[in-house]
DNA sequence: ATTTGACTTGGAGTGCACTCGAAGGGCGAA
DNA sequence: TTCGCCCTTCGAGTGCACTCCAAGTCAAAT
């Protein structure tokens, strides 16, 4: 599939797809015969993942470094899963400041007096 | 109070207090006789409620806006209501995007063989 | 044969939200 | 009175995550 076919399906901009390729975050999207980029499903569902980690606050270093530690191989594993236990506790966390600040916000809405 | 008093109470850096004053996010800090910031009570509780819109993902450039609304005067609370319902619907909806994320974390993590 | 259009690379540019530096003023303590 | 420290303003610098540009290649369409 093409850098454009890829870009639609992952909501990803093609300068985007080269970006995280460049920086290591994609390996080895194959080639086609005239040097083109050709995408393949796994190459999607790793990108979905990414965008995963990025939407939910991760930043691009470490995930980065959760690439490197995937391109080792599955002796890895064990650290990769502690890599998203530790992300998946800021996610929980960041889940629960927004959800005191939506109560701010809901008392600030419904109070009919001078906001502050 | 000092700015570094209030920098220590609002969790911001002074720097940044001096830099949203500049931009107009915050109007009219009282200033002591040589010219030294003096913060309010007041002005700490917009602070507190600045980076609440900044902590649930406001823009600086919407705060701006909202800012400039309140120093508008109360005629202009029924227009800061309506951004504030938009803004509690993008929060609603992050909170809904992260907790749809979390699943998938939590089904990567729960899963033993090799993880993408 | 030429034009069109999508692709390649490397490097430069952008926007946001700070963050810092330089130059200078005021004031209390040694 | 000199030191040290915190403050002031203005403008420049930083880091992140893209985003775009220039120059060139290649293949299909006209």
């Amino acid at each position: 599939m093409t850098i454009q076919e890829a870009a639609q399906r992952s909501g990803l901009s093609a300068h985007t797809l080269r970006y995280y390729e460049r920086i290591g975050l994609i390996h080895s999207v194959g080639r086609d015969h005239n040097g083109h980029r050709d995408y393949a499903e796994e190459d999607l569902r790793w990108l979905e993942f990414l965008t995963r980690l990025r939407t939910t606050g991760m930043s691009i270093a470490d995930m980065c470094r959760y690439a490197e530690l995937r391109r080792m191989g599955k002796h890895t594993a064990g650290e990769r899963r502690e890599l998203l236990k530790l992300h998946r506790e800021r996610v929980r966390s960041k889940i629960a400041e927004l959800t005191e600040d939506l109560k701010v916000l809901d008392y600030k809405i419904n109070r009919n007096g001078d906001m502050a």
